[in-house]
RNA sequence: GGACGGGUGGGUGAGUGGCUAAAACCAGCAGACUGUAAAUCUGCCGCUCCUUGCGGGCUACGAAGGUUCGAAUCCUUCCCCGUCCA
């Protein structure tokens, strides 16, 4: 919910499909409408008719992402606005004044997201750099934030180095964070490199508070991650994906504009029992696409969001009994 | 009957002697997408052969002839389409 919308989806859609909490983006909302605007009009939960849980990025992917826009120091930030060019400075302090405004209950403190791959030196520049990002957004919001309505929490970088990351992970411990989260990963390097530097974190983590593992992922990866400890992501997958044509199964994924499902009246999956399942063939929602119509944008998000949001329910279930292995092992040979 | 303008690959439409199997866009086909500058991006898109190479052969810019080393491009005739004049 970057910009303070799911894309393609209501609010009341999101409800329905039990979504407990949405992200939404610091940079997107201090751009436009602004977060004046926002407090103004009496928070963002408010604002978008949210009333369960929001959860604010800061801005450091966009750092990453915009990097031809952008110059970083010590202090903060530079941008240029990819909207209009207009130039914005982004500090910790800042990324955390715009949070408060937003009043999100779970904020991410400003980091820097660097490229994979990125040499040693500039890693350990920029995982400290973050750290010390971290404690100032601490102390910002132990002075001017209200613990008892937002919770803060830290993001561990360290790029693909083992030491960096165990440094890195220890020392945002010392801060005391009320959760943790893992930055800079799922950014080109290889899968197994992603798992083998969120396990470095996991283990270490204390088991009472929340880990989350920023923008990831496929449906067979999450189940890694899970597996590893994780107990939050966020991705924009499902819903750009679904955008694009992409939906997913319980037997993997499938292309809708593909002519071989031109003329297929079954649903997008067998056996999903979300309302796009129940009541459109593949045809019908391969013509929608491939005739440009919004439709195909809303029924494709809502199929992807119910599949994550089903299987992440599953997961939730499995762990319960005790069964995550054997969940996942059987998910993730149907997937491939 | 006459005067102009025009007929290009599935579509729209560039190109007015060699760099053109022919721009660009659309359609079609396939792929990608991971803290959202994304309803986006990439590849293929006449037929065919193979030793898959910035390879070979064939066919192609309304039709048929011609000029030229070389023609979608120039010339002739014909056939269509549009506008205007009688």
């Amino acid at each position: 919910g970057t910009a303070a919308t799911v894309k393609g989806q209501t609010q009341q859609d999101l409800e329905n499909l039990n979504a407990q909490i949405i992200l939404a983006n610091t940079y997107h909302l201090y751009l436009r409408p602004g977060h004046e605007l926002i407090r103004t009009m009496g928070g963002l939960h408010k604002f978008m008719s949210w009333p369960r849980p929001i959860l604010t990025d800061s801005g450091g992917f966009q750092v990453f992402s915009l990097s031809d826009l952008r110059k970083v120091n010590d202090a903060g930030v530079t941008f240029r606005s990819h909207i209009d060019g207009s130039e914005h400075f982004l500090s910790p302090e800042k990324a955390l004044e715009i949070e408060i405004a937003l009043g999100s209950d779970i904020v991410m403190v400003l980091d820097e997201c660097i490229e994979a791959p990125a040499d040693y030196a500039r890693t350990k520049e920029s995982a400290a750099r973050t750290l010390d990002w971290a404690r100032r957004s601490r102390d910002y919001f132990a002075r001017s934030g209200d613990a008892a309505r937002q919770m803060v929490f830290g993001i561990i970088q360290g790029g693909a180095y083992v030491d960096l990351r165990r440094a890195n992970t220890d020392s945002l411990m010392d801060l005391d964070f009320p959760g943790y989260a893992i930055g800079g990963l799922a950014v080109g390097e290889a899968h197994s490199v992603t798992c083998e530097m969120t396990e470095t974190v996991t283990s270490r983590l204390p088991k009472e508070k929340p880990r989350y593992l920023m923008g990831v992922g496929k449906p067979e990866q999450i189940l890694n991650y899970v597996g590893l400890g994780i107990d939050m992501m966020d991705c924009v997958l499902p819903t750009r994906s679904a955008r694009h044509g992409c939906l997913y199964t319980s037997e993997g994924r499938l292309l809708i504009r593909n002519s071989q499902y031109a003329r297929d009246p079954r649903p997008i999956d067998e056996h999903c029992c979300c309302a796009v399942c129940r009541r459109y063939s593949r045809a019908y929602l391969r013509h929608l696409y491939s005739t440009g119509e919004f439709l195909a944008t809303i029924l494709n998000t809502h199929h992807n969001l119910y599949f994550y949001l089903d299987m992440m329910g599953k997961i939730r279930e499995a762990i319960r009994f005790g069964k995550l292995e054997t969940f996942r092992s059987d998910l993730q040979a149907r997937l491939h």
